[in-house]
DNA sequence: ATACGTGCAAATAGTTTGCATACCA
DNA sequence: TGGTATGCAAACTATTTGCACGTAT
């Protein structure tokens, strides 16, 4: 898989070591579906992995970061949640804030106009935010 | 000043009192140039009113946001920051992630095809946040 | 063997709350 | 006067860190 790849490279480049919980934090974080906090991603390691402690999980979750394989994401319910960075696809969201629904999307027009905005302030983008909060259709329809 | 007959109907409304405090806070936070913490605001308050406390500028601040005076923002440094809300301008933000300047911006076209994306998923927009994170042309320039 | 990683518990940072006192309407 | 607001300190929440012990290279 290409992401184990990279994370194999940033590892030995950083001299850093291959452990069974890294492993299993990494898979686990890589598999679920996305979005999730520290604290979700800990309760459900622990079903299996009993042992396994909060702070290697989130600390296992800032190297993934720092390796460019995930983001962070912060989504006004004051935890911050992790997502798996998939390059082909850059994405922005739609966040309900009656039940928490996420949804995705992706909008080329609106980032040619970023870039566009960015440029005529002389500022170099690294990276953006751009999510939507409001009411999904169910939610609306009540 | 149109805000504060905003923010007096509010009170009343809400059975809330005027106080000293509350006028001296409001008061330095509308004319603050923008983005201000809590604690940027307690230490800027403090210098003049040293018995004001943290807790009630914070108090203040959360009640500005329920009028709608003021609203929450959060550029990744931890700590939450509030911004009068100038109703005739809406406006998006460019944060360098060197020396934290903070820019505004504002892009129709963005803001429009928002509305058809939130449509096409038959989601209603409360409100948005949109951040471009990277370096202003000052900090790119080193 | 050595340096990095882990798990635990304790520290931190930002925010929020309880409560006795002070103040507005 | 009665209920709301204030200031202080303490509680909370999410996150980060110190340290003794474990483990990968």
């Amino acid at each position: 898989m290409e992401q184990e790849k990279i994370i194999d490279d940033f590892m030995r480049r950083k001299g850093l070591k291959t452990t069974k919980q890294r492993n299993v934090i990494i898979k686990t974080f890589l598999n679920s579906h996305s979005h999730c906090s520290t604290e979700d991603l800990y309760l459900k390691l622990r079903k299996k992995h009993p042992k396994i402690g909060y702070a290697t999980v989130h600390r296992t979750l800032k190297l993934l970061v720092e390796c460019g394989i995930a983001i962070e994401q912060n989504f006004r319910d004051g935890q911050t949640r992790f997502e798996p960075v998939r390059e082909d696809s850059h994405h922005d969201h739609l966040v309900c804030v009656e039940c928490g629904l996420i949804i995705e999307f992706s909008e080329p027009q609106i980032e040619q106009l970023q870039q566009e905005i960015a440029a005529s302030y002389q500022f170099v983008i690294r990276n953006h935010r751009h999510e939507l909060y409001g009411l999904c259709s169910r939610c609306a329809g009540k």
